[in-house]
This record gives structure tokens, sequence and C-alpha cells, in this order.
DNA sequence: ACCTGAACACCGTTCAAGT
DNA sequence: ACCTGAACACCGTTCAAGT
């Protein structure tokens, strides 16, 4: 809704991408509490440059995490035309782990911002749509039971996430084994075994969580003046 | 091995104890990132005090959290004896995501610290031990797939617990749901759908982290002069 | 319009002085 | 033997001065 992207000066969109790359590539090999100072000297700009381009540092690592999250989207939306519905799922599901596998502690820093970032949100809504279009394809096929909604699917592939992040350095597979559990956990349930409580929307999360300030005064992203 | 509790003056021990609880509290309520200096505060002791009962925040941390896992292991030792083994396995299951839908990011604080300090590790092995024992007589009854390790089940917990910390508030019925879902997952297997890879086992972890030192010279804990 | 680096505030940790 | 609080170091953030 507000997507017009200001034109910036050659510069300061580049000391942009610097950042971001500096940033990226420090957090991936050396975890999330690198200081800012060596990002901003590794991407070779001041310290004050950092910051005008993000306010503060959890929102430079939302900015990545975001980066993150529209990718996996993306190839998520290339698995939708797949043969086999079954399989996008989960090659779907096995990607976002790898991502995990390979990223340190970027995607756990999803979980403690549901409400937090506007972008991140935005990044949440994308993924749960995307992850519903494939799981609604193989609940048709019949092959997945269709009392769970992708939100739940989210959550336990947040299980698995952590599985890697602590396990795969002593053996890989520990990915593949937790997503066949899930797997397992998906199959067509019989009705004598119906799961408790409802399956979770994303309507329950923006119901929870109203948006912070639909833009007012002197908006703190510097999209004005 | 090392478990001879020194005898310390009344004082020292009653500044233990104060400490702990008022940490226990205010991370409980508040996070992981309150101050020290307010934790002291509460403790009722000088700053200094609270740093030589433990060397490092993260150490005072730790120390909850091994207070928390030995409740834990506690009241499943406890179901050891429960007439209905799979039941009881459950209920240990249902217990600690409970404890972590109480305690904020108490539970997440063991993720990183499979290696870090050495009475989490105890704690570690305690709890898997008494899951190990749970499971076990659940999969001699047949009731579940015999394929699975403890740690293979702690894996997919922390999945719940995640999904306990970020949904619980909106519907805490989210946690029997998804161990509803680790019900189905751990359902005895059809041959024709193996696990991938190994179960995890506790040696496979104490193989890739090796204990730090085996107590040598000005031991940072204090035990000695 | 954007960049820079010195200065600030905050918080975990240390330590000299007390009892 | 233990307690205390002032002092230190570090790091995220701000801002006056530059181009």
């Amino acid at each position: 809704m507000s997507g017009e992207e200001r034109r910036r000066r050659a510069d300061a969109e580049r000391n942009h991408r610097r950042v971001l790359d500096a940033a990226e590539e420090l957090f991936r090999t050396r975890g999330l509490d690198v200081g800012v100072g060596e990002i901003a000297e590794r991407a070779g700009v001041g310290r004050g440059t950092l910051f005008r381009n993000f306010p503060t540092k959890e929102d430079l690592i939302a900015a990545i995490v975001v980066e993150r999250m529209q990718a996996a989207a993306a190839s998520g939306r290339e698995l939708q035309s797949a043969a086999d519905p079954t399989d996008a799922l989960f090659a779907f599901l096995e990607q976002m782990a790898g991502a995990q596998q390979v990223n340190r502690g970027l995607f756990e820093a999803i979980a403690d911002t549901w409400l937090v970032n506007e972008e991140i949100r935005a990044g949440h809504t994308e993924i749960i749509g995307v992850m519903d279009a494939l799981l609604a394809r193989a609940q048709a096929a019949g092959s997945v039971r269709d009392d769970v909604s992708a939100i739940d699917v989210l959550f336990m592939l947040k299980g698995v996430c952590e599985a890697a992040a602590s396990f795969s350095t002593i053996d890989p597979r520990i990915v593949e084994r937790h997503l066949d559990l899930i797997r397992a956990a998906l199959q067509p349930a019989d009705a004598s075994r119906p799961l408790r409580g409802q399956p979770p929307t994303l309507s329950d999360i923006e119901a929870a969580f109203p948006e912070p300030a639909p833009a007012g005064d002197s908006a703190p992203t510097g999209q004005a003046a």
C-alpha cells in the first residue's frame, strides 16, 4: 500500500546494499551478535550511515530475514505447479529447513517478531500464503489430513529448524528424518483421533496483534520531508 | 563427581537464593533482558555479590533453567510408574510444554547451550534419561513406533514449545493440538515408510562436543583456596 | 541529500575498600 | 569470608559538522 520506492542518490543506494551484504555475511558466519561497528567497517561506511538506513540493529536483522523470506516464498511459488502436490509441499519445507541449516540464527529471529516489524509481517503473510496453496493442493489430493492449517505446518517446521540448528553439525540427515516425522503426523487422520483445538489462522494473529499505527506524523521510516 | 556442596556462610547462602528468586521472577515476567542491576536491587544485594555467585549473566540464567529441568525430571520420574505408559509419556510432554507456556524465554535458552554450561548438560542428560524410560515403556506397550529416540521426541517437543511461545496467548489449546500431532507422528509405523537417518543419541552429542576441561588450575567456579 | 566519526547512554563485569 | 558500589569496558545509538 505504501510501496512507493523513493528515488535515492546513487551512493545512498549502493551503501544500503553494501551494509545489507556485509551484515548478511557476518550474521551468517558468526551469529547475531557481531557489533554494528564491525558491520559498518566491513561495508566501508560510517556508523551513522548504517543507522540512517536501518534505525536499529533489529531493523537490520529484520531486513535480512525479509530477503530470505521473499526468496523462500518465490521458490515456493514455483513448486505450486509441480506434478506431485505432496512432494511439492515437502520439497518446500525441506528448502526452508535447509536455509536454516546454513544460516545460524537468522530464521530463529522470526519467532520474536510476530508483531515487531511491519515488513516481517508482510513476509510472514507471503510465506503462509504460499504454504497454504501447497497444503491445499496436497489436501485436495487426499495425501494430507485436512484438519491442519498452514500455520500448524509452519509451527512443526520450526521444530525441525530447531533440531537442524543444534544437531545438523552432528548428523545433517536430522532434517530429512524430522520431515519424515512431520509427514507421518500429516497423514490423513482416522476420524477417531481428531486434533484438539482449532487450526490457527492468520486472522487469529492479526486480531491479537493489530498493526501499530496506520502511518501518522513524522514517520520514523523517513518517508516524508 | 565434583558434587561436594561447599559449606557457606549463612548470609552467603541466603543471598544466593535471593538472587535466584529475584531473577526467576523478573525473567519470567519480563523476559531475559532485564538488567542485572535491577535483579541485584530486587534481591537486596550489591552487584558484586550477584557476580560472586554467578560469574556471568548467562550463568545466572543457566542456574534457573537447571532448576526447571530438575523439577521437570522429578515429575517425569513419578510418571514412570503410571498405569498407562502412553498417557504417561504424553503427560510428561504436556508438562514440559506447559512450563514453557508460563515462562517466556526460559526454556528456549536451552537451545544454545548444548555445550556451554556443564550443569545444563547434566540437566539435559537427566531429562533425556527420564524421557527415554517413558518412551521405552510406551514402545514396549506397542503404542509408539520404536524407530525414534528420546532426543527425537525432545526435538519435536521444542517445536511445540515454539508454537506455545508465539501462539498460546491467542489460543492456549495450541499445545494440546500439537501434542496430538506428535502423537500421530509417533504412531507405530508401517515398514513401508521408514524414517531416514539414524535416531540421535546422547553419545552423538557427547562425541561432537567433548567436555571443556576436567577441572584444572584456578577453577573459575571458586571451589579452591 | 547524504556521509562521517566523535560523543553519549546503557549495561555487563571488575575490583579496591570495607565489615 | 563475604559484601558493596564506584569505576571500567563495550556496544548500540545520536548528532554536529562536513561535502
